[in-house]
RNA sequence: GGGUAGGUGCCCGAGCGGCUAAAGGGGGCGGACUGUAAAUCCGUUGCAUUUGCUACGAUGGUUCGAAUCCAUCCCUGCCCA
């Protein structure tokens, strides 16, 4: 350990906030520490917010510290409301399970499982087994009510109601502060600006129940300079799932991020040195187009493996800059000749629905090899084999029969 | 339990018997400009396409005709108990 993580952290920009900086500081500086992150089932692939945690995640364990991934199987039956205006949905059990399988293998391409180098733990093991009486008188006890309630992330809610299953979102995330300290001697906890009112509460419990000094630690938030939420896309968010965000069109989101964001995410989403940061988010004009092409290509590696980042950097440098179309990600589609052209993409998904199809045909923004559609009946020939379609300016598609 | 305000398209939010597939904004999409960026401007934004279907919490009802009126129910906020 030379350097002190928490420095590269604070460096990188990952910092939030903590508890006792000096403390923190001090014991990421002399001892390795095993420190836990949460990750909530509520979906059944991570996304580019769950991605910078792993990061932040990942700098520690580089440096010597043990992680301890939470999936949250028992938290997720309640649903965190942390700055959320609306109530979660219940998830069933079932939906829950399969959701923590899905994390737990994303997770492990991340973060290094060898030799006990880092854990992976599932609070539904404590929580589902936890007797109510039990738990209101062990730990129920040590939260007033008054103090809950001035907590940043319900005050969000105030407006439309916050359920007590969501209040008691909070007590369940302490317990396992807790359970985690007594099982592992997991001293710290970390996780997003958001959960810096779940983690106090954790870091509190643990204390009044053992008189053991832990401490909290949150990342910033991945936003962009504006302020808006990153890593949305037109579907939504921007999965981890390769089957959900083809490995393509995630290179293509980082490499279209605004130029005010490159420096935020080099340094928070690649281990890019810092130095090399800086100067390659100090690139002006359409300079900086290299930065992203970098962050792309690293993000895309850090993901989903060299070999789709070169492809999809060799994809996108086939379609923007070469005429070739050789790599363009390709569709498969059931034999398309005599077909309309419109039932063959609404049927491939490249388009939404017929009359999004028409209208970006009357808007001229659907493109067959190379040739404008002006037609909404054209119908496919043998010679249009393989087709390119592009749609709108960016994105391509090749069809290719089965 | 009582009182009261509500539940509208992806989101926010107007409408309160026909001219309403529903103002306005946000977001999305397409185009222009560019650097595969931002900002700006223009267009577009339920589905199927030829006037058909589905849609304003749910179900029934009044009416030639309802998101708009009535009834019942469900849900939510606020106030009181």
């Amino acid at each position: 350990m030379t350097e002190n993580v928490f420095d590269t952290l604070k460096e990188r920009g990952f910092w939030a906030q903590c508890t006792d900086e000096n403390e923190v500081r001090k014991l990421l500086g002399e001892k390795s520490v095993t420190f836990y992150i949460g990750f909530d089932p509520t979906a059944d692939s991570l996304h580019a917010g769950h991605f910078i945690a792993l990061m932040a995640m990942a700098h520690l364990q580089r440096a010597g510290h043990r992680p301890i991934c939470l999936v949250g199987g028992g938290t997720g039956t309640v649903g965190d409301p942390s700055g959320r205006s609306d109530l979660r949905k219940v998830l069933t059990d079932e939906i829950i399970e399969h959701n923590c399988e899905c994390f737990k293998k994303q997770i492990s391409k991340f973060i290094d499982f060898r030799d006990g180098k880092a854990l992976m733990v599932n609070n539904g093991d404590w929580l589902r087994k936890l007797n109510y009486i039990d738990l209101l008188r062990e730990v129920g006890a040590h939260f007033t009510v008054n103090r809950m309630l001035t907590a940043e992330c319900y005050k969000q809610r105030w407006d439309k109601g916050l359920t007590f299953l969501e209040f008691n979102y909070m007590v369940m995330q302490a317990y396992d502060f807790y359970k985690l300290n007594s099982m592992y001697d997991c001293e710290m906890e970390c996780g997003g600006d958001d959960q810096w009112s779940n983690i106090i509460a954790g870091v509190e419990l643990v204390r009044r129940k053992t008189g053991k000094a832990v401490f909290g630690l949150t990342n910033k938030l991945l936003t962009k300079s504006d302020g808006s939420k990153m890593g949305k896309t037109a579907g939504g968010a921007l999965w981890l799932d390769p089957d959900k965000v083809k490995p393509y069109d995630f290179y293509q989101y980082w490499r279209n991020v605004d130029d005010a964001d490159v420096k935020t995410c080099l340094s928070l989403l690649t281990f890019i040195p810092i130095e090399e940061v800086n100067r390659l988010s100090s690139l002006e004009g359409s300079q900086i187009n290299e930065a992203k092409k970098v962050l792309a290509y690293e993000v895309t590696k850090l993901v989903h493996g060299e070999e789709e980042a070169k492809a999809a950097e060799k994809s996108a440098t086939e379609i923007f800059v070469g005429q070739s179309a050789e790599n363009i990600p390709a569709v498969e589609i059931e034999d398309a000749v005599g077909k309309k052209i419109l039932d063959v993409l609404a049927g491939a998904k490249i388009i939404e629905s017929k009359a999004e199809g028409r209208r970006l045909i009357s808007q001229n923004g659907l493109t067959l090899n190379d040739e404008k559609v002006t037609d909404p009946d054209k119908i496919f020939a043998a010679e249009d084999f393989p087709a390119v379609i592009r749609k709108g300016k960016k994105k391509f598609f090749k069809l290719v029969t089965k």
